[in-house]
RNA sequence: GCGCCCGUAGUGAAAUGGAUAUCACGACAGCCUCCGAAGCUGUAAGUGCAGGUUCGAUUCCUGCCGGGCGCACCA
């Protein structure tokens, strides 16, 4: 409702600017106003334009509020110091947008006029050397969550997982499992956490015979079946498990550096092949990268150069990766890659989320795979509950630093924020059994229009949940929208106290308010679902 | 040393350059003969420091202080 209300009041402003004698603010803001003004929404533009215009910005507020009067859409409109015009909402705006979401609530924030390019979002992509740690399920949180909010926009998005099964990593790894078998130590450079001398013990008597290479691959398979299972409990699907083994095996390296070769982005020296980007006009890297070394191995960027180059040969005319700060040293690189493969410099784009440090108490805990000290996403979902950690995760902008007191983690979850946006759903959920058990029905007729501040607070911001999918498709976060969620439920409670929704003696307020509690439900629900979190009908 | 990110009430967070900086938890004082008190009402408490740009700065720029991360022919 808010894009199609922007669209007339631009319409309609147009004219306005014209003989004002300034153009219109080219992003057309509109913002919330401050709530003791009782307004509904706010436009800035004239004091954007006032420089412009060589006129007061007071003056033009009074001309354009004047100028929006009679929009169906508006109650009306009014100038405010120093220069807003402030916005009250008409009956039949509010009633209709509920009614359009009580209608057809899984279609409401679909956004046809978005952009129909498909959009491919790889996230967690952990070596499968070892189980998931906590701090993937920030990786995942974001990557999951954006996938469905671009999904419920209306645009094709997938999600994947780059498996890493091919490298010196999982070499390792092999050997690792082949020494604990034995009832050896790992080798230095190996794993040595608990899990992999469990993990050895598990296989069957044949297992004996086995050659490190046998346990590279059987030790993979296992571990990859563990993040599978992980993801899933974590309610993260990908619509493809993407093994580097299977780049290799169809040539798509040569194939990537012959490509490079032919665009002349390639030299030799000293025994080593590179990518000489650091020169070319508008470059992102400052220095050239070594992609075939002097023994003639390909490098880890080469395959990773060979993986993307795959990906925009799939289609995707968007690249999105959601990486840890820890690898934020290596967009540069991969960027000036992507231009050297020819590729559009907005087509691909790396999401940095800083670290999660882990601390118990006020001692902060190391987190190295290799050295087995780690601590398993597996273990705080079990702890504090999939629900409370993702949303944990969502709510927080992915350049936040955060800290994770373990110590604290469990008694935190009942402290949640999660927990309040269930609750207006639980609550909700009651309020229509007892309404059905009453025999009242929703209904919403023009003739009824909503006049408390809780309600008309409500109406206006369930019509605000399609912009806030939009604010996180422009951020490329989900955390708008747990925000979003929270705030939403701080004004349902206040109003659950105040407007009694089932009253007999009052059948069509009851009426009204149930269309009201049906789609603040039906947001809740979906909003939450976007973040993979559950809304459970009791709890 | 160079680069990236972050410093917002006691705690954790939010705020396309907009009005009196928002939310949750915690603290304090109240509220269940009434649709779920995992709730509500009220109170106290905040933009690291110093400049600059702007009609307007938490937001942009410069410097400083404090913290995280990264600077391989490793993956």
């Amino acid at each position: 409702m808010l894009a199609a209300l922007k669209e007339s009041l631009a319409t309609r402003a147009r004219g306005w600017a014209e003989t004002a004698g300034a153009a219109l603010p080219a992003d057309l803001p509109l913002t919330v106003p401050p709530p003791k003004l009782q307004a509904d929404l706010c436009l800035p533009w004239p004091l954007a334009m006032a420089k412009a215009a060589r006129k007061p910005p007071l003056e033009l507020a009074k001309s354009l509020a004047e100028s929006l009067g009679g929009l169906a859409e508006l109650e009306s409109a009014s100038a405010s110091p120093p220069g807003f015009v402030n916005l009250k909402l008409s009956r039949a705006a509010l009633n209709g947008n509920l009614v359009k979401i009580v209608s057809n609530p899984t279609d409401y924030g679909q956004d046809s006029a978005g952009p129909a390019r498909a959009v491919l979002i790889e996230f967690v992509s952990a070596n499968p050397t070892g189980p998931l740690h906590l701090a993937s399920g920030r990786g995942a949180t974001l990557g999951d969550s954006l996938v469905r909010i671009l999904r419920r926009l209306g645009r094709k998005a997938a999600a994947e997982y780059y498996v890493n099964d091919a490298g010196r990593q999982v070499e390792r790894l092999g050997l690792s499992l082949y020494a604990r078998r034995r009832g050896q130590e790992p080798p230095e450079d190996g794993y040595q956490g608990q899990y992999v001398a469990d993990l050895a013990k598990s296989f069957p008597a044949e297992a004996d015979s086995w050659t490190p290479e046998r346990w590279r691959q059987e030790g993979v398979k296992a571990l990859l079946a563990g993040q599978r299972a992980d993801m899933a409990a974590f309610g993260v699907e990908f619509d493809r498990w993407f093994p580097e083994s299977e780049l290799r095996g169809r040539g798509a390296l040569e194939g990537a550096l012959q490509k490079l070769k032919d665009r002349g982005m390639v030299y030799e020296k000293e025994g080593a092949v590179w990518l000489g980007t650091s020169d070319a006009a508008q470059s992102e890297d400052d220095k050239d990268r070594v992609l075939v070394k002097a023994g003639g191995a390909a490098t880890y960027f080469l395959a990773d150069i060979a993986y993307h180059e795959d990906k925009f040969a799939r289609g995707f005319e968007q690249v999105i990766d959601i990486w840890g700060a820890d690898h934020h040293g290596y967009v540069p690189r991969m960027k000036a890659a992507v231009a050297a493969l020819g590729h559009p410099p907005d087509s691909f784009h790396a999401v940095i989320h800083q670290l999660v440090h882990l601390y118990r108490g006020q001692e902060a805990v190391k987190m190295s795979k290799r050295a087995g000290e780690f601590v398993r996403l597996r273990e705080v979902m079990d702890e504090v509950g999939k629900d409370a950690c993702r949303f944990f995760f969502a709510m927080r902008t992915p350049d936040s630093h955060l800290n994770f007191d373990l110590e604290l983690a469990k008694k935190k979850s009942s402290e949640n924020p999660v927990y309040y946006c269930q609750y207006v759903h639980a609550r909700i959920c009651s309020i229509l059994k007892e309404a059905e058990k009453q025999g009242i029905r929703p209904a919403l007729p023009e003739s009824i229009g909503f006049s408390s501040p809780e309600e008309r607070g409500l109406c206006l911001k369930l019509a605000w949940f399609p912009e806030v999918l939009k604010d996180c498709e422009k951020l490329l976060s989900p955390h708008p929208l747990a925000n979003y969620l929270l705030e939403l439920a701080g004004l349902f409670h206040p109003f659950y106290e105040r407007c009694r929704v089932i009253d007999p003696q009052a059948a069509d307020v009851s009426s009204a308010r149930l269309v009201l509690c049906y789609g603040i439900s039906f947001v809740i629900a979906e909003g939450l679902g976007l973040l993979g979190v559950s809304a459970p009908e009791q709890m």
